[in-house]
RNA sequence: GGAGGCGUGGCCGAGCGGUUGAAGGCGCUGGUCUUGAAAACCAGUAUCCCGUUACAGGGAUCGAAGGUUCGAAUCCUUCCGCCUCCGCCA
């Protein structure tokens, strides 16, 4: 969340957010009834209660305070027991107004994203994001080029009749090569990132409690992408961003272990709400799906390089497994809710002709620390929020999808990539 | 799942109804001493919120939420977490 301090000294923070990502109200789908103008009369009033509440309590303090002193000469002290009474009275009324106006601001404020850096580009939808780099070559595939779920189904590694069967729409299921090959590319990504990058690897829980998924953003205001456990309070997380933040919440870091690096595979689970006949086909949106997640804890000091390095770290991967990408700056409009800048990876699908995003590399700012009460002591003993960054390392399933389409042959065998090999004992997959 | 024990500041640990935001220790910061460092000694050292140009001042917080009381870290209830023993289990 934002800075409530600076934001009632500051309200064009607000406005600021809000243009950059060209939203108008920051309620409107929450059904909370909010606008810039009366979020801002709320704080007011929030401020005013304390404020009477706080003038009661001191009055309540001294008398109790008085009352001992009182007590202990052997003096009267039933006035100033009657004095608290109607004075607790007061204080009740105004408590229970209090606590319906705090709970109110907090999940106004939460609801509110996060301001994008200076250097967003800007623009409304995705089509105005802006390419940084690319790939020097895009291999010429014939336009025969075959998706991959064609693919796949022909190799006999995809079933995704069976994985309707069993759990419906929106599943995958691997089979022989298939499955080997999966679990290969975690493999590989987790050796790369530990070995190479630095990065310590966690495998942690996949349910979490809702105040996990409130402190990376995906509540209150994502509800509905999330599946839940409605009988023990717990959802299913759709990264490994949820569970491996949290990891340090509520603790206060000292700066010289900075910056945490980790790395982590995890399943990911997301109900993909609103994407109703949208990339129904294939492993490019499922329910249930694997990938690598890179994260990091870092100072403000370093965290825009540090997301340089992150998204170097992601590229890495690609690179090494000579799959066509490119490198896109996404402008403030297709900002992620909790990010202050994000590059997304893309791999070109020669198959479905088409880019597709297989890793997402932000730096959340202090946003997602303020949340979580996150902190560092800085070298001179101050305390400060940290920062925090993530990225995929990539998806898995996307990155299946990306090897059958780009290493395809004529004969409709597909190719391992030699950086895999040693992870699969095999050159090719093949009927 | 059953029985018992425990949750206090960055950490360890005292306090078990009144000026206790909390002894003591460790750690950390500054100082004295030293060529320098260590040791020793002295001083300082929780967080959040309101308030102030800045001070001052005020409020909240001892796992969480309620309750008793003029007054709660201390008493009561519920919940959560951790530990020990038993049961079950990959």
């Amino acid at each position: 969340m934002l800075d409530i301090k600076a934001l009632r000294e500051n309200p064009q923070i607000l406005r600021e957010v809000l243009s950059k990502r060209n939203m108008e109200n920051p309620w409107k789908n929450d059904s909370m009834e909010l606008n810039v103008e009366s979020f801002f009369a709320l704080q007011n009033q929030y401020l005013k209660l304390i404020q009477e509440i706080e003038n009661l309590r001191t009055r309540k303090n001294k008398i109790a305070e008085e009352f001992g002193l009182r007590k202990k000469k052997g003096e009267d002290t039933a006035t100033l027991s009657q004095e608290t009474e109607t004075l607790k009275k007061n204080l009740a009324l105004l408590e229970e107004e209090f606590s319906k106006i705090d709970k109110k601001f907090l999940e106004a404020t939460l609801r509110i994203p996060n301001l994008p850096h200076a250097s967003v580009p800007p623009g409304k939808t995705a089509n105005e994001n802006v390419v940084l780099r690319q790939s020097p070559e895009i291999p010429e595939l014939s336009s025969s080029a075959r998706e991959h779920w064609e693919i796949g189904k022909n190799l006999n590694i995809l079933d995704f009749e069976a994985a309707g069967k069993i759990s419906g729409a929106r599943f995958s299921l691997l089979k022989g090569k298939g499955a080997q090959l999966e679990r290969a590319l975690i493999a590989f990504m987790l050796d790369v990132h530990t070995r190479e990058h630095g990065y310590t690897e966690i495998f942690a829980p996949f349910l979490v409690t809702a105040q996990s998924m409130q402190g990376t953003g995906q509540l209150p205001k994502f509800e509905e992408d999330l599946f839940k456990l409605e009988r023990d309070g717990l959802y299913l997380i759709p990264t490994a961003e949820v569970s491996i933040t949290n990891l340090h919440r509520d603790e206060i870091l000292e700066e010289s272990s900075l910056p945490k690096k980790y790395v982590s595979y995890s399943a990911c689970f997301r109900r993909e709400a609103g994407s109703y006949g949208k990339d129904t086909k294939g492993l490019i949106r499922n329910h249930q799906f694997n990938k690598i997640e890179l994260v990091w804890v870092t100072t403000p000091k370093t965290s825009f390089e540090d997301l340089e390095l992150l998204t170097r770290h992601a590229e890495a991967i690609l690179k090494k497994l000579e799959i066509p990408y490119r490198v896109v700056a996404l402008c403030g409009g297709d900002l992620g809710f909790a990010a202050a800048k994000t590059y997304d990876l893309e791999v070109w699908m020669p198959g479905e002709k088409k880019w597709r995003e297989i890793s997402s590399c932000s730096l959340f700012t202090d946003f997602q620390a303020r949340r979580m009460n996150i902190k560092y002591k800085n070298l001179q003993g101050k305390k400060e929020l940290v920062h925090t960054l993530n990225g995929s390392g990539v998806a898995v399933g996307r990155l299946f999808a990306s090897i059958l389409e780009n290493y395809q042959e004529k004969d409709g065998s597909v190719k391992i990539p030699k950086a895999l090999r040693p992870y699969l004992q095999m050159e090719t997959i093949e009927k």
